[in-house]
DNA sequence: GGCTCACGAG
DNA sequence: CTCGTGAGCC
C-alpha cells in the first residue's frame, strides 16, 4: 500500500464467515454473492469437500485467493481473500494429526485469521460433548499460544454456540441445551475474555438477530434461531470495527444453507 | 367441438413421449416446456414417483390434466393433455397386477393413448432380457385384443429398442447388443406390421436423429445416441401426421433427462 | 452419470 | 430438512 493509498479515505474492508454446509453444491451462489458484495475476506465452515475438490480455479476467476484444510464428507474450513494469504497453518497449534478439519489460520496483510468450525457436540453430556469442551479448551490454549499477542487476530467461524439468551429465539426453550448450556457458553465467553470481541455485540446488543435455522418446522420463515456464528476480533481490530450485521438474504431462496453469513466493516 | 371448430382451419395437434427420468427432479423443466410448446398431449415414463407424490396441481395451474400410474423409485408413466382424459386403463390388458408400472392408457378425444415403458432387458440372455421378450408379447397381445381396432391408438413410449440401423449411432459397435439384438427389433417390427407407423420414419427416413444419449463420455456431444423412443400411430392417425421430429434442446442445459422428447403433429 | 434408497449427521 | 455416503439400477 502506498502513502498515498494510506492517507486516502478508505472503503472499510469487509470480513465475512459463512458455514456453507457443502461448497460444492453452493459453488454457484458463493460466486453470484463474492460478485454482489466483494467482501475483502471469507471464512467459510463445512466445505465438506477435500482438498483435489476445491474450486481453486472458479474463485481465483471470481477474483478470490483461496487457502483451505477439508475432509472427506465433513467438516472443512477455508480462507477467501482479495488478496493472497501467507504463513497458512491447519488445524489447533497443539494437535497437528487432527482427523477433524476444523480450523485454518492464514496472515492477510495485517491480519491474522483464523476460520473455525466447532464441534456440534450432539447432546450435552454426550462422548460428542465431552469432545466439544475439550476441543474448546485446545482452541483457548491455541489462542493464548498466538504470537504477537491477539491485537490483529480475528477468530471467525460456527462456534456451535449461542453465547448468551439474546443469541436465542427461545431461550426458556433452549435452557441447558446443546449450544446454550452455561458450560458452553462459559468457553465461549473466556475467548472474550482473554482479549477478544464479539464484533456483531460491539454495535448489535439487541435479541432477534441469529445465523442459524434448522431446516425443519418451518424455522426460518418463523425467525426461530440461534446466533451461534461469530466474528470475534483483537482490540485493535475491535476499535476499528464501523459495522456488523447477518446477512438474511441468504438463508432464503432455493436450497439455501442452513446457516446465514455473519460480516463485519473495519476501518482504517 | 362444434361444426365450426370442424371446419376452420385447425392447428395441428402435438403429442410428445419424453423418458422425463424422475418428474419430482425435473418438474420445472417440464412446466416451462410445456408452457413453452404447449402439446396436445404429453406421454411420460420414469416418472419414478408414486401416486401421491405426482405433482397434479402444478400441472393443472400450467393447463394439463394428468394421468399416471406409478411406483416407488422406479418405472412409473403418465399422460398429461389439454383435455381431460376418460376410460383410464393402467397396465397391460391382461396382468392388471404387474407389480412393475410401465403401462398407462387413456382415451383422449377421439384418440386411444398409450404411454408405455419397455423393460431395459440389461444384457441379451439374462432372466431381465427374457422378461423383456416376455413383455413385448404381452405388450402385442394386448393391442390386438384393442377394441374398435388401432386405427385411433397413439402408443408413446420408451420402446427401449432402436428399431433398425439407421437408428443407432454406430451399428457395428451396437450390432446385437442390448435394444439392437435382432429378437428384440423383431418384437418392436411385430408392432409396426399389426397396423402401427412409427411416425418419425414416415417422414424422417434419415440416420442420425436420436432420442437418447448415455450420460457417461460425452455421448450427447458426440451424437452418440439411439433412437429408442418413439410414437407409433394407427392407419387412420398416421395418414394425419403432418411432422415429426426430436426435440434434442431438451437435452441441454443442466441436469438433462438422458432421453430427449421425440414428437408428432397431427393434422384434422 | 444420474436416479433411487437407507443410513448417519447436522 | 438437507447434507454426505455407498449400493443397485439404468
Amino acid at each position: 500500500m502506498t502513502a498515498v493509498g494510506r492517507t486516502a479515505k478508505e472503503k472499510a474492508m469487509r470480513v465475512v464467515s459463512w458455514n456453507i454446509n457443502s461448497l460444492r453444491k453452493r459453488l454457484e451462489r458463493l460466486l453470484h454473492w463474492l460478485g454482489e458484495t466483494k467482501p475483502a475476506v471469507v471464512c467459510l465452515q463445512e466445505t465438506k469437500c477435500n482438498d483435489e475438490q476445491f474450486p481453486v480455479a472458479a474463485l481465483r476467476e471470481a477474483g478470490y485467493h483461496a487457502v483451505f484444510h477439508g475432509q472427506k464428507s465433513y467438516n472443512g474450513v477455508a480462507i477467501l481473500a482479495t488478496t493472497e494469504p501467507h504463513a497458512v497453518r491447519i488445524g489447533l497449534c497443539d494437535q497437528v494429526d487432527d482427523p477433524q478439519a476444523r480450523v485454518i489460520a492464514a496472515t492477510i496483510g495485517e491480519l491474522q485469521v483464523y476460520s473455525i468450525y466447532a464441534p456440534n457436540g450432539q447432546a450435552v453430556g454426550s462422548t460428542a460433548y465431552a469432545y466439544k469442551m475439550e476441543w474448546y479448551n485446545r482452541l483457548a490454549r491455541c489462542l493464548r499460544a498466538q504470537e504477537s499477542g491477539l491485537e490483529r487476530v480475528l477468530v471467525c467461524g460456527d462456534f456451535n454456540v449461542a453465547p448468551n439468551d439474546e443469541d436465542v429465539h427461545d431461550p426458556a426453550l433452549w435452557r441447558g441445551a446443546i449450544m446454550c448450556s452455561e458450560e458452553e457458553r462459559a468457553a465461549f465467553r473466556a475467548l472474550c475474555g482473554a482479549g477478544l470481541s464479539d464484533t456483531l455485540r460491539l454495535l448489535h446488543p439487541e435479541p432477534g438477530l441469529f445465523s442459524w435455522w434448522d431446516y425443519r418446522m418451518l424455522a426460518f420463515p418463523k425467525n426461530r434461531g440461534l446466533r451461534i456464528d461469530a466474528i470475534l476480533a483483537g482490540k485493535d481490530l475491535a476499535a476499528k470495527c464501523t459495522a456488523a450485521g447477518i446477512d438474511r438474504e441468504m438463508r432464503k431462496g432455493k436450497e439455501p444453507s442452513d446457516h446465514a453469513p455473519v460480516w463485519a466493516d473495519f476501518g482504517s
